[in-house]
DNA sequence: CCACTCTACTTTCCGTGGAAAGTAGAGTGG
DNA sequence: CCACTCTACTTTCCACGGAAAGTAGAGTGG
């Protein structure tokens, strides 16, 4: 409760010093960086405990909601996950090390690869991802319902812009 | 308009491969962490056209939001901007071999130093701090003043909890 | 006044992702 | 059928931040 919204400070600050300006973009963009940033941390830190990091759960979960047979081509998985095609092979490298899923060749096509949910796999992010829900629960406990999708209302906007 | 709000999707097929659990928080949470992202890419890229990244950007705003004499303690500058003492000193690092700060020994601590706002680096952030308030109001283009508030308010709150 | 500890920074090492180069197989026009 | 291009990944190199070790001056108890 003492370090509370130091995005607060900063806008006015900023309104002393450029008071022909108006900060208040980024009072609301601010805050929403720092709240992200912050669920992330809570986040990765539940990561942690079932021994991956944020891009490993987001490829298994990837796979995962991709149903059965829980297979993907690192370029779909790279497609869903939205990062580079460098960045999911590295995170395939890891996810094979730790045996949570395998990469196969594809028969039909010397280039392509198979990336499936082994069954350790499976197994932890149908753990995981539970908790996972319910850690992002907790952090959204301040809202009420009806806030909840207000502000789910109002992000869809955003997103659509 | 194609590729809008992905986050729809994953929580449809999370709905379908889950049923027993409620995806709303991700729906939620998801969809800001997405925007927050976008908006981060943005505005990195509206740095980039200062010469500058998103770290220097911050320390810049911290010494300008100081007010005169736009001097403030690498202690002080990790404290304002949230990252650790070593990522503020990288980042002085670069800011002084940009010439946009000066990093001084203090006289009545032999430990300390002082980072100054040099006056190129007054002239930079003065420019580069509109130009982002008015990038950040863009963003925020698709939400009426209203909504602004009321995401604002809702931010808010979440801060708090 | 001198050890011991504390404080203020800086440096080193590591993890992660992006950009772009590299590799190898697929497809295609002549 | 063979160059040429395209596609699917992988690898390499780089930037940036965090954690923790390193450095050096300040403060303090005996």
């Amino acid at each position: 409760m003492a370090e509370v919204d130091r995005v607060a400070t900063f806008v006015e600050q900023w309104r002393r010093e450029r008071p022909d300006l108006d900060p208040s973009p980024m009072a609301v963009i601010g805050r929403m960086r720092r709240i992200s940033d912050d669920f992330t941390a809570a986040l990765v830190a539940n990561y942690r405990r079932f021994g991956i990091g944020e891009g490993e759960f987001d490829v298994l979960c990837a796979l995962r909601r991709a149903g059965a047979p829980f297979a993907l081509h690192p370029g779909e998985l790279a497609e869903h996950t939205m990062v580079t095609a460098g960045a999911t092979s590295k995170r395939v490298d890891r996810l094979e090390a730790a045996g949570l899923v395998a990469r196969q060749a594809r028969a039909d096509d010397g280039r392509g690869r198979v990336v499936t949910l082994s069954p350790e796999g499976r197994r932890l992010i149908d753990e995981a991802y539970p908790a996972h829900l319910e850690l992002e629960d907790g952090l959204l406990a301040p809202l009420s319902r009806g806030e909840r999708e207000q502000l789910e209302a109002l992000l869809r906007k955003l997103v659509a812009g």
